[in-house]
DNA sequence: ATCTTTCTACGAATATATTCGTAGAAAGAT
DNA sequence: ATCTTTCTACGAATATATTCGTAGAAAGAT
């Protein structure tokens, strides 16, 4: 199941964090934007219940994890993405972002060994 | 503006196919998914309404063509789509997209010299 | 000339996502 | 002991996206 973009927000601040209540998450996200606790909340709320966070209680709290992975995730969603945007075209996708994007020679050189290694 | 999904299915058929009838769109709409006529008709209206397409006269049909172009808004989805789920981290990207998509070792020249280029 | 098909326009229904208000329980502060 | 703060749960309002039905005009078929 594919998370919506408020939804994929709070997945982002979990793995970054780890697990957190609905106010250290509530806190994360008002500092980009404004929203009520009871938004986080209720969008915590329904990630449960989809499953796509777990919890455990503590005392009068709840504890949220993210249910995947993050990579796990990330890759379901470069999926979708490489075929809504790209028409599944991955390697356009690949030469776009390095076009774009400017990176460090390092970078480079790790993706360059990447590379190296799948073509043997 | 960032077109919905919807959009971007139509968008994608607009430059592939380049300028096009509804009826041309909505019969390529067709082989993937059942979808009234009048469904394709409203949201190339909405599209031409908030000028992601344009259209011209003829006769009694609309010729609509994408106002952008493709790797425009590709670039552009990129970048949403880098933050959204890669925390801005474009490089991770990038190598896990190789990771996961098989690439043939054209392929993987091609971008191994686009590095290269971008290195000097 | 009449009937059928194929357009557009438009309003409205439905589906989906986001936001918040209110109520009640429990903890913390005075 | 009382008042305030901080939780959860839940229903409902609002915003956004998708889908389709109906009507009227024009073209095409018989």
């Amino acid at each position: 199941m594919k998370p919506t973009e408020s939804e994929l927000e709070i997945l982002q601040i979990l793995w970054q964090k780890g697990p957190s209540t609905v106010r250290q998450v509530h806190d994360v996200l008002v500092q980009n934007r404004a929203l009520g606790y009871t938004t986080t909340l209720k969008l915590m709320q329904i990630m449960f219940e989809k499953e796509i966070l777990t919890r455990t209680d503590q005392g009068r709290f709840h504890i949220y994890t993210a249910a995947m992975e993050e990579e796990t995730t990330q890759n379901d969603l470069l999926d979708r993405f490489v075929n809504a945007a790209f028409r599944g075209s991955a390697m356009k996708l690949v030469m776009q972002t390095l076009g774009n994007h400017s990176a460090s020679k390092e970078e480079l050189d790790e993706i360059k060994k990447l590379i190296e290694g799948l073509q043997k």
